[in-house]
DNA sequence: GCATTAACCACAG
DNA sequence: CTGTGGTTAATGC
């Protein structure tokens, strides 16, 4: 496995000296995961950074009363850079929603990089503040929209960040739903298809489609 | 009080 | 796994 020939090299990577992408090469292990497959285990340990180079993952934690969806990220990013740069163990998981492709890099290996390559750093060190920053709006939507208009946003996440397409199918069952956007399946269930009948959304099983995107966005922005 | 919101429970496809 | 209906508790006019 050479990472020169790699086509989905990440924007730090990217950065990487010859001699680096040689030593990257080295130490990195592709894997393939079907969808359902966890990529990644809460509190077991590792000592890789976990990369994602196609496919749609949801990053969850198991707390007190249920699994909680943290977030759903598609491709490229970092899995495991909070779980496992200065932690020997997970501190969350993470599963499969499509088919993935990922890539595991030696910590050690990655922390040289870091020390040594500032260009490659400054860009991990982006993506974390964007992480960051999304993480702190999704808190706030989370806890002072209603229910209603959490469904909306993740519907319009769904639509801008993932499938850029306003028909696309639903990669969650409503119980992984209501856990994302902290709720109960039966409030998903309901609002769902309430906005499917006022027409919003068309509906069938797990496939959606987005009609009246300025409702939602009304509705999202209203909480 | 009365209405709204949302969780919990139960039952049925 | 989903959808629906009834019930209940909390909150807001």
């Amino acid at each position: 496995m050479n990472c020169i020939d790699c086509n989905f090299k990440s924007s730090a990577t990217k950065f990487l000296s010859k001699g680096e992408i040689e030593e990257l090469s080295h130490n990195c292990a592709h894997v393939e995961f079907k969808k359902g497959e966890k990529i990644f285990k809460e509190s077991s340990f590792s000592s890789n950074i976990i990369y994602l180079k196609s496919g749609l993952v949801k990053v969850h934690i198991l707390g007190p009363k249920n699994e909680q969806i943290t977030k759903i990220t598609k491709a490229s990013a970092f899995l495991g850079l909070p779980t496992t740069f200065n932690e020997k163990v997970n501190k969350y998981s993470a599963t499969a929603l499509e088919n993935c492709k990922v890539c595991f890099i030696d910590l050690e290996v990655f922390k040289h990089f870091i020390y040594k390559n500032g260009v490659f750093a400054y860009q991990i060190i982006t993506e974390l503040c964007k992480n960051e920053i999304d993480s702190f709006f999704r808190c706030l939507n989370r806890t002072q929209k209603q229910i209603t208009g959490r469904v909306a946003d993740a519907l319009l996440f769904f639509y801008h960040d993932i499938y850029d397409d306003k028909e696309f199918i639903l990669p969650l069952t409503r119980e992984e739903f209501g856990n994302y956007i902290d709720t109960t399946r039966e409030s998903v269930s309901r609002i769902i298809n309430d906005f499917q009948k006022e027409g919003i959304i068309k509906i069938k099983n797990k496939k959606i489609k987005i009609l009246k995107e300025e409702r939602l966005i009304n509705i999202s922005e209203k909480g």
